[in-house]
DNA sequence: ACAATGACAATTTACATAATTTGTAATTTG
DNA sequence: CAAATTACAAATTATGTAAATTGTCATTGT
């Protein structure tokens, strides 16, 4: 007879597939157990609390895309390319997620405008990867802003429409081409902005 | 005895301290007929629905801000200083709104995500005097951009962090001066982008 | 000791129904 | 005739209650 997957992380994946099927408001911890065949008072042995497992879910979507921009950053390219490359990943990935799957997405997006957790820890490291790409690209000598802090501010800002999930839902019916042409000409300019001392 | 305030005003007046004192939610067309001094039956005489009637009120709003807007885009400044204006005036009034009056930044707020005509219009005046401005400053050599029409969409894609209502929501217990100078940072790139050409 | 359960209280949600509000139209008033 | 009202149907919201879900804990089984 096969070793059952562990107990916790089956309830996490019967409870990612509730949750995309579902959404939030039809989201139960009854019927997450019961699929994942056990009683739900066992559940509460792993989550604490029904939203403790709906934020384990959309954490593990954050880890996700946050691996892939931890690889664009870690990679050998050059700082200008990184930064192109980390701004396009965060954007398609949720854009992709809004498209895809729309039920996680609206469990991302509570997740941020009511600042869990989850959504505070993964700013923090995608700004700390932002940072670490900035600061190399200083190192190098390709990007050469009179203020460190203030640059790493306004690439963050200059880029939030495309890509915070609220600033993405009201964009939902603009054809993504369009769509795509904006960032790359915003992108194009932050990149000339860092290189040319402009900031 | 004095003149009657006319009954559209009267309404019109009303309703809006109503949204202001209640909100959205427990804004009642009874409510309001009542303190104008008639049934509730007469104000269908001057607003069409309840919902006409909160975009009326929101429409002054929006109004009065064109108005301080189309004042700085109409006077005799370079574009450069009118483009900052510009944006630090709208970027102020959303903000103020927000923090003086929340139950009509609430309603603006709905107005804009479920594109009312109100918005969708006061969105394409507020574009045009951009628009106008950007035209002017290109027109008397002070902005040299490659592409006019990208130059806009960057200007209006790369302040929206700050003029957006649901993205100034996200901010608002962030302390103001560091919004503030954090806006001011993306002014200033912004004005030097278009003067020289990167875009 | 650890995983799981059954039983149970607290909380939330679903649902039926009452009350109110929205919106329309015929009628009244000045 | 313009402004307003009364009267009424339709739609929405409030309220009370049944049902389900959430969360706790003592107990069971391994």
């Amino acid at each position: 007879m096969p070793t059952r997957e562990p107990s916790e992380t089956r309830i996490l994946s019967v409870a990612s597939e509730h949750l995309r099927q579902f959404g939030l408001k039809r989201f139960t911890v009854v019927a997450v157990a019961e699929e994942a065949g056990m009683t739900h008072a066992n559940v509460y042995r792993y989550f604490p609390s029904r939203g403790a497992l709906i934020d384990a879910v959309v954490d593990v979507w954050l880890k996700t895309t946050e691996r892939r921009l931890a690889d664009i950053a870690d990679g050998p390219d050059p700082a200008a390319d990184k930064l192109e490359r980390l701004i396009l990943a965060l954007a398609k990935g949720n854009r992709d997620l809004l498209s895809e799957d729309p039920h996680l997405f609206a469990a991302l997006s509570q997740a941020v405008a009511k600042r869990h957790a989850i959504s505070r820890r993964n700013r923090t490291r995608v700004r700390a990867l932002f940072e670490r790409v900035i600061d190399e690209g200083i190192a190098s000598g390709a990007f050469e802003p009179r203020d460190r802090d203030r640059a790493i501010a306004f690439v963050i800002d200059a880029t939030h429409r495309f890509i915070h999930p609220a600033a993405l839902a009201l964009e939902a019916d603009v054809p993504q081409a369009s769509v795509d042409a904006r960032l790359a000409t915003l992108i194009r300019v932050a990149l000339r902005v860092l290189e040319t001392g402009i900031i």
